[in-house]
DNA sequence: CTGAATCCCATTCGATACTG
DNA sequence: CAGTATCGAATGGGATTCAG
């Protein structure tokens, strides 16, 4: 399969290379670093969650964010969508497996933040 | 009122959390996946780099998001900022140890979302 | 309940020009 | 070389309204 670009530059992976502008890299960091991503991709990597319920969860998103942050990573194949035609309607929202790669390796940044968020805030 | 919360602590490490709005979690989360946040710290994991340099190598970053993303880091003890006062000016930036947890732990998702994001961008 | 659509303001971002 | 100053553009995000 004519092997996919070492192309997408010559690099040892990402350590030793650059960061050219126009790559798909930089397209899906975006995405996942978006300013309510990471938030949602960890609040579904424990689990299923509804609408009502990501939006309860994460503190502070307004409905506009949520769903279009939601329909990137629907788009992007990273979160499923499952829509119950039913009423009043259901809608759960899910890892899909690339999700879920994603979101392990967020748990590990995430939980470093935890421990130091206070005293990196507080000039420690 | 204070409330200062241990609920902040109260949970065990992100997994199973929410997330507070108020929380400085949130605050360095932002920093971190800030726009342009991770390329400068997987930039600087490499090595210390001077100015120009990170200015070359993290292409399409303006100078004023250039500068005012250290100075964010900088304040929060995750970049070192060294200058010479020489003229030429000669100033160089250098991960902290803080730093350097951060970066060791941004290397595994730059390394998936390397390998994975033609094909999430292609639509695969 | 789960959104989509619209309006509008605040913040962020980027290009350019300028300085020690 | 390493920034700062400024300004206009783009984006984020709140509020509200509407619909299935």
């Amino acid at each position: 399969m004519s092997v996919s670009f070492e192309v997408t530059r010559a690099r040892p992976g990402v350590s030793g290379g650059k960061y050219p502008a126009d790559c798909p890299t930089r397209v899906v960091l975006n995405h996942v670093t978006s300013r309510w991503g990471v938030l949602i991709l960890l609040a579904l990597e424990q689990g299923s969650r509804r609408w009502g319920e990501l939006h309860r969860e994460i503190e502070g998103i307004s409905e506009k964010m949520l769903a279009s942050t939601l329909r990137t990573f629907e788009a992007d194949g990273i979160v499923h969508r499952e829509a119950q035609p039913t009423i009043p309607p259901r809608v759960d929202y899910s890892l899909t497996p690339r999700g879920q790669e994603i979101a392990a390796r967020l748990l590990p940044l995430m939980d470093w933040i935890t421990d130091n968020a206070d005293d990196i805030v507080s000039g420690r």
